[in-house]
DNA sequence: CATGAATGAGCCTTCATTCAT
DNA sequence: AATGAATGAAGGCTCATTCAT
């Protein structure tokens, strides 16, 4: 099915806006890259600040609907954490745009915006952060600093979307299962393969994202 | 001592850039925040583009002299790779605003500069590669996908400068040293402390950076 | 009986020219107040200054003929001046927006236009110049400049569409018949009321404007 | 001496503003007549409003100068009046633009500014209250409808802006003169000439406004 | 050394208008 | 009859940069 105006719209600002900046993007260069005139872009948009908080949001709610799907209903920290951190790891390589556009331009909105989009973000690590509380009071989990190592895991997890390129020799399963290793390991739990883990957060990748691309 | 005007300049360049962005930072704002007209700013840099390049340069110069001063005749790699995850994290909690402008503009550049820029990188990030295959050589070290976990740790580490405030509850080796061990468990090698290692870093974070701040 | 689409259309260019001016009203404010989508506006009118052409005709030409009911086979100029008069502040008093739009917006039109325009209001004014010439040449006025007092009497009338509040304390006969005492006074004339001369203009702005509102 | 480039600008919008309307005008209009570059204007104004509003501001201020300094001191009402409708007069046929664009323009205008300059045509328009009022209490004049009456005197004076020409038949001083007989007779008073009153206003308009043009 | 003045190019956004449906 | 979609032109304003003083 051939893409929407709206969506070609979207697509071209995530492209642009990921690999350029906001700044960095002008409303022509939108204009050309959604196949339109710049007077038209304006059909499907309000404001080009408006339109990156929409990408921003939208983001940023699929990645919390796959991190609730993907903790729901499990008790065990290890398999909470590790689906979260697959989860991350997948969206950030199957999405590197969008997920750069969130990383990189908060400071772009304005104030009352803003709010908005780190209320999200933080009920998003909360969700981290939980899992980690939870694994160190079950002894699960040994960490000097867990709230450091939970923004180190973030940290570490986000920089997929930096690097990764499908065309490399590395799939997305092997990538998302060793940095779900390297988690554990950060949090002193032994470093075993958990598919089940896994299979959670590639099937919460494709609920929230569908099966595009 | 107080600073000369290109050094106002260079500082509010850093400033500004990093919180605004190079697109989002004008020539005006530039002027204003080093206190001088904007015309001036022209008799101490060439074009903006310059003047990120220049910044860019010189972070990068630095950080990359602090590693090869923290590993030259270190034997062991997990102390080759304790100090650069300790100088990189104190650089990055230190000169926050720089790192960040390394971090997130590199895209802004010519395609010449940034040649020079990524050159410069990479010899960096080449060093932590070695203390890496070192250490799996001798077997300190033990991971599935080493290039993969090089990026995943300079990520996190670079991810300091995103949130770490010298006005929070964790002190600069506290820091260090945590990251330090996150990184050796991430390379399956025991967590234990190495205040050697910590120490090099410090030194060199000084002899790079000064003691300014 | 409802309005036609047409006359809404009308109704809601009369209300925002008069108020934001024709180039601070957008075609979508047009379309907005008259409740229908811009496109659909182009059903109902030419160009938007076709619109305002027609709008400043149908003005002048009501008034025309208002004016010309006023002052047909009456022989005193006293009466015929008095009649204008009162005419004249009975419309600006009842039509605001319209008079207001045709006294404003003359320069906006395109010089065949304007031409059109300005024929009509010239013919109008020139009932009052033969009023006036003909009390002059009774010895009913007297007036050292009648041209100047001419535009001075038009101005003074025109300006209560500027003012005149129909919440105000003051009503349209009041007003009018003042307004023709101000008149006769400046020609020189005893200022007694004259309620034939006022009649005539009551049902004179009934005639062309209908007993709306 | 020549004009400066802040005193051309500021020509250039009275010019222009009064010519074809503030929104009719556009900043490239202003920067031709200006004779530079639509860059430059913003060296010399904030934005187009505050042009606007600084045009206005000005103009009101001399009015009022100029009407205070007619009236101080003189008892006589009719004394006031006449120099207040002769330096209003005067005023409106030398400064033809400067008057009609404070007169038409008023609306466009943001809510605060707009407040700032009522208040001052407020106190503009108290003078002339109080000049009608006194001479109604000292049965110099008879009006019905005081407040009316000099609505009506405003506006007739007001016009003179609309259609005088300096290279028409009539002098200034004739056509003052004229119009402080017309107000006289509209208050009910003799129109005889008041050549005291007429200098006052010749001498304030010299004052506030200087001998340009 | 410092800066007011200057500008061509470009910014984001809205304009009045047309047309296929 | 009605309107979403579309656009070239223009809107007000700011950009990075230069230069004469």
């Amino acid at each position: 099915m051939a893409l929407t105006t709206e969506q070609r719209v979207r697509r071209a600002a995530v492209k642009l806006f990921a690999s350029k900046g906001f700044h960095g993007t002008g409303i022509r260069d939108l204009a050309q890259e959604a196949g339109i005139s710049s007077a038209s872009l304006y059909h499907y948009m309000g404001t080009k600040e408006e339109l990156l908080a929409g990408i921003m949001r939208e983001c940023l709610e699929r990645l919390l609907a796959g991190a609730r799907e993907v903790t729901d209903d499990v008790v065990d920290p290890r398999q909470r954490l590790a689906s979260l951190v697959a989860l991350h790891v997948l969206a950030h390589a199957r999405q590197p745009a969008e997920t750069r556009v969130v990383d990189n331009e908060v400071h772009v909105l304005s104030a009352a915006t803003r709010r908005r989009i780190v209320k999200l973000r933080d009920a998003y690590e909360q969700l981290w952060g939980d899992a980690i509380d939870d694994g160190i009071r079950q002894r699960s989990f040994v960490t000097a600093e867990p709230a450091v190592t939970r923004l180190a895991l973030l940290e570490m997890c986000s920089g997929v979307a930096h690097w990764y390129s499908p065309r490399g020799p590395l799939g997305l399963d092997r990538l998302a299962n060793h940095y779900a290793n390297l988690a554990l390991r950060m949090l002193g739990s032994a470093g075993q393969d958990c598919p089940e883990a896994l299979a959670r957060a590639r099937k919460a990748v494709s609920t929230v994202w569908g099966t595009t691309l």
